[in-house]
Parts: C-alpha cells; sequence; structure tokens
DNA sequence: AAGTATTTACCGAACATTCGGTCAGTTGCA
DNA sequence: TGCAACTGACCGAATGTTCGGTAAATACTT
C-alpha cells in the first residue's frame, strides 16, 4: 500500500482543514472570523490548526488560488479564443457559471475580498486579468454588431457579469437546480430578455 | 441663526463622521477597520470618534439604516404597487438604480452584511422584507403573463437584482454616467436582452 | 511476537499585539 | 470665563501565533 493512497486512520489534514474554513470565512467573513471561530468549527483547539497550516492568511491564500485558477482555466479554454465574439461571449459565461457552482465557497471569498493584504491584493491583480478579458470580449462582439448598439460594452460587461457574480449570494447546491439549468436562464435573460 | 444651520467653525459633528467612517468601512471591511483606522482618517485621534458618536457598531447601524429607508422607500410609493406587475418591476428596478447611486456607500455596506452582530441581524431582517416584496412582484409579472414563461420568477428576481446590486460594486460617480442611463442599459439588457 | 523508536495529531498555557472603549485633563474660540 | 472639541494615557478583552508537552498509532528491530 503506498503512501499517497493510505487511509488516514482519523483527525484532518491541510485539505479538510481549508474547506471547513472557507466555510466559516463565508459565514462570517475572513476578518470576522477568529482562530478560535475556526477551531470551533474544526472540533479542535486553536493550536492543532497550526499543526495543518502555517496560518490563518495561508488558509486565505490557499482558498483564493482555488477560485482563480478555475476562472483562468475557463478564459484559457480554446473555445474562450476562437470563433465569433458573441459565441465565445456566451460559452465563457456558461463556464462561469458551472466554475462558480464547482467551486462555490472559495469563488464567494474571492469575489469579497478587498484587498487588505498583499495576498488578498494578489488575488485582486489576478481577477483584474479575468475582468480585463471578458470586457475585450464584449467589446469584440460589439463591434462585431451582435450586441445591440445602445448598449455600451463596458457597462454590459459590468451587468452581466453582476448577475453572474451574484450566484454566490444567493445560490445553494441543495435546493437550487443544476448548474446547466442555471446558466440557461441566465443565458437567456441576459442574451434574449426576460420580457415576453 | 438656527442650529441647524449654524456654521460649524472647524472639526468634525456626527454626521461627517458618519460619512468618512462609511468610505473606510466600504475600503476595508467594517470588521476589518479599526477605530485607529477611522481617527486617522478623520485626521483626530481615536478617543475624539467617541465625542461625536457612541461607538463603532453605531456607525455600522447609521450607516446600515440611510441605505435600508431608501429601499424601503421604493417599495412604499404607490407606482410600486398599482399597475400592471411589469410595469411596477420596471419602475421598482429603475428606483433601486437610483438609490444605489444616490446612497452608494451606505448600500454598499448592507450589501455586505452577513449577519455577525444583532445589528447587521437587524439589517439583514429588513433587508429580506425588501426581498420577499421584490421576488413576489416578479412571480406576479409571470402570473400576468409578461415574462418569458421558461423562466422561473425566483431565479429571474435574483439575477436581476444580482445586477442591480453588483453596481455598488463598480460604480463610481466620477467616471461612470448618470443613474438613469445606467438604468436604461440595465432595464434593456434585462427585460429586452443585450443580443441584437 | 515483543519491545523500542518515531511520527501523528493534538492540548493547555503563554506570547506580544491590537482591539474597542474610558476618562481626566488641555486647548482655543466666543 | 465657559464650553465645544479634542488629546494622551490607559484598561480589559480578544487577537493570531508559538511552545512544551503528550497519548496513541505506526514503523523498525530483534
Amino acid at each position: 500500500m503506498s503512501i499517497t493512497t493510505r487511509q488516514r486512520r482519523r483527525g484532518h489534514d491541510p485539505e479538510s482543514v481549508l474547506s471547513i474554513a472557507v466555510g466559516v470565512f463565508n459565514e462570517r467573513g475572513y476578518d470576522g472570523t477568529s482562530m478560535e471561530d475556526l477551531a470551533r468549527a474544526l472540533g479542535v483547539t486553536k493550536s492543532a490548526i497550526y499543526y495543518h497550516v502555517p496560518g490563518k492568511e495561508q488558509l486565505l491564500a490557499r482558498a483564493l488560488d482555488r477560485a482563480l485558477d478555475g476562472l483562468s482555466a475557463v478564459v484559457s479554454d480554446e473555445r474562450a479564443t476562437s470563433g465569433p465574439a458573441i459565441e465565445r461571449l456566451e460559452w465563457v459565461v456558461r463556464q462561469c457559471v458551472r466554475t462558480l457552482v464547482d467551486r462555490l465557497p472559495y469563488v464567494t471569498l474571492l469575489l469579497r475580498v478587498r484587498g487588505n493584504s498583499v495576498t488578498e491584493q494578489h488575488a485582486l491583480e489576478r481577477r483584474r486579468e479575468f475582468d480585463a478579458f471578458v470586457s475585450h470580449l464584449v467589446k469584440e462582439a460589439a463591434a462585431e454588431g451582435s450586441i445591440r448598439p445602445d448598449l455600451d460594452p463596458a457597462l454590459v460587461t459590468r451587468l452581466l457579469f453582476g448577475a453572474v457574480n451574484s450566484i454566490t449570494e444567493w445560490y445553494r447546491p441543495a435546493s437550487g437546480g443544476s448548474a446547466d439549468e442555471l446558466a440557461d436562464t441566465l443565458v437567456t435573460m441576459t442574451f434574449d430578455g426576460l420580457r415576453l
């Protein structure tokens, strides 16, 4: 039996600490969460956390990377970079919805970052790259005549991804439908309008 | 010369403390802001703040009330309660955009509240009342046949106001257009679709 | 199989620092 | 002189983190 597949007998590991910590961060906010809060949620004492992870900010950093890696993968895909802009945009929006749902707690945390520390500033920098990509994509779609000319592309980007990002504020995997159903509704409403 | 119009020779008053504090709260987050941070932004010492306001949480409470009073006014208006639902919905959306822009820092703060204290829980309770109203409004519009029947009204509510609320994340009064132009773009995109 | 060594996962106490808040006193304009 | 506006020293509590110690599980040796 290899080391990697060996069954852990009990207790926590860095992964379980991260996933529980991110849950608490999203409930109380990162700054509003104390190591005591995390310890309570993990069922151990404060000091035990430091056996598994280097500290509070490292937990944040790992969580934010997980969210940003997901979004980076979307805009790096070939389907985001070739073809008619309006089709690429629709694909990117759908993939973003899927990513938000897949990595819900991590993206939720990312979208609340304000740049209070170097860790947060680095995350904001990576997020700005993503924003620049989709902003450019909407401009291309407008230039190709696929978007109503009376709508400012920059504003459309903001509002469109405002709707997408709002998913982290209310979507709950238990009750809500699948990511694809969600994406269908979102794309229909924003691309074709909710009015009959 | 009355007390209210009397010119204050120098220094701060509860109002100026609140508006500067809310600015800092939005930059660093409420929990991430110390009274020392506020003092620095106000150009006084920490203790001087307590001459004008009772404490940190009272600042939050006053700011949240200011946002919630604005939203309450929208859904209390006669134009939100009589007429075809789809027209009431459009009016409410437009008024919300206007309110968000008018009271940008206060609403920004409100939309980030997670319920960490009694003050925050009370604000969330008032906000839920607002959400219930608009949710009901979308259902009425759907029942009147004004919304595409393939769209789930609950989802539409979430996404529509997700776009509206996102305004607090990126709108800056200096560079951005007027609230009405913003509302036009938002309503056109979500009601009629961005696709040409 | 028995005995020893090492690792894993944790606790409880303490650390320096920062927190929100208090209070007696000082300043400067009317 | 009186009072509004503020300072600076300070308090107890809470913060993130470190440290010494430890019981149990595993690995190594005979």
